[in-house]
DNA sequence: CGTAACCTTGAACTTCATCAAGGAAGGTGG
DNA sequence: CCACCTTCCTTGATGAAGTTCAAGGTTACG
């Protein structure tokens, strides 16, 4: 894994926040808001941000897990894949989620940079080390993972009991509210976003194919749900009018 | 003489143990494996044992969370529903699983008693008040959290790549490997056991019509996979021939 | 012994997958 | 900067998997 644009923390020596972590998402809602400003900087020796490009694959299926990371930008897709190459995408991530299976030795699916991306990785040891010394970070790893679970569940529900439409929208209703951490889902009536999926992830996301999830985006916008720039760049006008397709 | 910082997995021979842990599957392998002997004379003062009838229902959907509890026998199920009805099982539980959603106040599901089940039922207050006392209790909460997130992820797999058949089968692969906390599933060559579930639930849980469950259930009867008795008997020749229709 | 719930089977139909072709977008080297 | 190539996306025609509708059989239970 080749990585871009590296940097190290060891210039650190009074009790301030470090620097990086100041405007890091995951300092306010994810997991290092369990930490005080001294565990922090303790934590922030081990630490290293690093940008990788879409398409980097950032932990391969049955690799042992030696880091984890916070996602800081950008998107990762989790997936799995049959014996025979049917690929499922289970669970797409956004700042400020954690990435990493903890307290397993071997990783059991794949997690590749859906869009550009920016982690904030963790050395296994560093982790497991602060996470003795605080519980406080071991609870919020335990809300991560409650929120994942409950998130994983509600999609159970798409893949195994809506119409192909419905799934297409579901999706898009999904990012929308996702993509922009800073946006708060309730207040959003209209939204504009850059999707971070082809086609295929977003089919294999749905349990669908290309053409299928290609024909139901077309008929999303023949009936002005959506507006469509450049394949990749969505407009939805009304909110309240997406999630009315969403089953 | 009592022990201290006895280790969690072993047996303590310790006459204070209340007499319903002792062979409670939760005590060894469930949350409470986390707690001393001190802690769970402490715990078994808020605790009951409730029996329920398959069928019940055990916490609905949209209900304020006032208690928890252990799996103690039987199976239950987790479900979600469409505003028209349409329904998918998200989730089985077996013992000794942890039954509810640490830190939400509304439950986001219903839970229903699958075959007859017995339930050590443990009041929020009292298992958050435990919590506090205890980091080893919640990391188990964690464990047991990130296993049912495991488990969802692996049936995303099957909701949204699988064929009917490779459904079906997977699905009596599940019960087959669950459904006896006492059996290791890595030592199983042949099973037999009673489906918890009705076609309906099957159907629910693998998103499919009941009528495509029984067709594929008589299919792979009629290829030598499974024997059925008297419709919800089941019997696995080889779980290994079961384990090749799983896709 | 009769009723209700559950399960199976068949036939027609629908939805989505597959197969096939062509079009836009983006990056690369001439 | 343009031509080319590759990757991604859309659209159409055809077909298969699974659903829906309908009927009858089985099982459990009062």
């Amino acid at each position: 894994m080749r990585e871009i644009g590296v940097t190290t923390r060891k210039d650190i020596h009074n009790s301030e926040i470090p620097v990086l972590c100041k405007s890091c998402e995951a300092r306010h809602r994810g997991i290092c808001g369990a930490l005080d400003s001294d565990q922090l900087i303790e934590l922030a020796k081990h630490t290293r941000q690093v940008k990788q490009h879409s398409g980097a694959e950032l932990v391969a299926d049955s690799e042992e897990v030696n880091s984890y990371a916070n996602v800081m930008q950008g998107v990762v897709k989790l997936t799995k894949m049959l014996s025979d190459g049917r690929q499922q995408v289970i669970g797409l991530q956004f700042a400020p989620d954690f990435l990493g299976r903890p307290f397993a030795t071997e990783s059991k699916m794949s997690a590749e940079a859906a869009s550009d991306v920016s982690l904030c990785k963790i050395p296994r040891k560093a982790l497991e080390a602060m996470m003795k010394e605080s519980p406080e970070l071991e609870h919020r790893l335990l809300m991560q993972t409650l929120k994942e679970l409950d998130e994983a569940r509600d999609w159970m529900v798409t893949l195994g009991r809506k119409t192909a439409a419905e799934k297409v929208a579901s999706f898009l209703y999904l990012i929308a509210t996702h993509i922009d951490p800073s946006l708060d889902p309730d207040e959003m009536t209209s939204a504009k976003f850059d999707l971070p999926l082809t086609r295929v992830d977003i089919a294999d996301f749905l349990g669908l194919t290309v053409e299928t999830v290609s024909r139901q985006l077309t008929k999303l916008r023949k009936d002005d749900v959506i507006q469509i720039e450049h394949n990749r760049t969505f407009i939805v006008p009304s909110m309240e009018r997406l999630e009315l397709r969403c089953g």
